[in-house]
DNA sequence: TCTGGGGTCCTAGGACCC
DNA sequence: TCTGGGGTCCTAGGACCC
């Protein structure tokens, strides 16, 4: 997918969503501090926001800064709808859109000019269609690249639009503060501030050199780019999913053998389903682990042929776990995550790919079939019904019976 | 305040190959 | 006996993002 970007690029990003459609299919929310989810915050409102709680804090400080916030639980296939209908909108605008996450993309407009009028007329229309259609406010930042763009949206926030013009891109970024640029986060600004570097200016004034000493080649090199404005990256529209992952917190109890295992059949079989839901394989799987201490592990295990079979992941995923037993039990095990990855085409969407693309892996029928009959069950019965007859026939040492077509 | 759930990219060492 | 240069793949960890 090559795409040669002239910007000038719209990064768009809509605001406090979750919150925001809550309070939208909601005029009672509209006005007040709203938060999503319980035990931790998914999303505030920015009336809740403007009492200092944020995403990511755990629930019961955010009721103590802001005791009169309407909370309520998640609703995520709402919100999938709502991205959907939202980039349906942004692909109305230019076929150039890529997806950054679920409220968030950037679009290349270049080339559009003449059609569609200047960036900014562009990004006024987006905003007001975005409303019109899904009833959502968004944020739209102008800029030359993907990062002045993003930058640019994050100053104009909430409800906003800002166009950085090509001449006025230093003086945009440079008095702002270093955990602006894109990839300085709390380690990186920590170093940064230690020696005295607050601002994107100081960063700027710095010798490519001396940035590259202070962390390193990839970071440094990186930020004296974006420091100075530079920043090559197109807009990708076809950007795929690299890994797939679900993981589940479990607090501190601990777990015997057995309710691990049934963790793991369970987030197996979720993003297995996903993976043959959006027609793809992996090859690898990978265990994430958090302990009690808040320290993390990983293993991995790749295997020979790119699949999307339950029991072969499972299988995999298994095989982790028992490895990692010693670890699990020294240092307490408080989260329990797997990912898939490696990730490849598989089906329909494999045809169209050029020969020298990595074929379609041998496929057991057998292993195919029940893995559709139990996609169709699940339909039928439900995703947690279903998990525990697994479970209960694999304890009993008895195969599932295959249903009559 | 003891802290969710979904991702991306980079680095570095070891195995293995030519 | 001492030993180059280059490449890929796998594993593990870490920083960062929303």
């Amino acid at each position: 997918m090559f795409v040669t970007s002239e910007g000038p690029i719209l990064h768009a990003d809509l605001d406090a969503f979750y919150a925001s459609v809550e309070q939208r299919d909601d005029p009672r929310l509209r006005g007040r501090p709203v938060i999503v989810g319980g035990g931790v915050v998914l999303a505030a409102s920015y009336e809740a926001k403007a009492l200092g709680v944020r995403t990511a804090m755990g629930g019961a400080q955010a009721r103590r800064l802001c005791p009169h916030a309407v909370v309520v639980p998640p609703r995520m296939s709402v919100y999938s709808a709502a991205s959907k209908a939202v980039f349906e909108v942004f692909r109305q605008t230019t076929p150039a859109v890529e997806g950054v996450s679920i409220d968030e993309a950037f679009l290349d407009v270049g080339g559009l000019r003449r059609i569609a009028g200047r960036p900014s007329e562009i990004a006024v229309r987006l905003r007001a269609e975005v409303l019109a259609q899904v009833g959502l406010p968004i944020t739209v930042g102008v800029a030359r690249t993907k990062f002045l763009a993003k930058v640019a949206s994050g100053v104009a926030k909430p409800d906003g639009l800002l166009v950085v013009p090509p001449d006025g891109e230093l003086e945009f970024l440079h008095p702002l503060p270093v955990e602006r640029l894109w990839g300085v986060g709390k380690v990186t600004s920590a170093k940064l501030r230690e020696r005295g570097v607050r601002t994107v200016r100081q960063v700027a004034e710095l010798p490519e050199a001396a940035l590259i000493s202070m962390l390193g080649p990839g970071t440094g090199r990186h930020l004296h780019a974006l420091a100075h404005g530079r920043d090559p990256r197109a807009v990708q529209p076809g950007k795929r999913r690299r890994s797939i992952g679900s993981q589940r917190a479990l607090g501190r109890r601990s777990r015997s053998p057995a309710e691990l295992d049934e963790i793991v059949v369970s987030i197996v079989d979720r993003l297995a389903r996903r993976l043959r839901g959006a027609s793809r394989v992996c090859r690898t799987v990978v265990l994430r682990m958090r302990f009690a201490d808040f320290t993390r592990a990983t293993r991995s295990h790749t295997l020979a042929d790119s699949t999307d079979h339950t029991e072969t992941l499972l299988c995999a995923a298994r095989g982790l776990l028992s490895a990692a037993q010693p670890l699990v039990y020294d240092r307490g095990l408080t989260l329990l995550g797997l990912s898939f990855s490696n990730l490849d085409s598989h089906g329909a969407v494999q045809l169209a790919l050029p020969l020298d693309q990595p074929s379609r892996p041998a496929m057991s029928a057998e292993a195919t079939a029940l893995d559709s009959a139990v996609d169709a069950l699940r339909n039928r019965f439900g995703a947690a019904a279903l998990t525990r007859a697994a479970l209960l026939s694999h304890e009993a040492g008895v195969e599932m019976p295959m249903l009559p077509d």
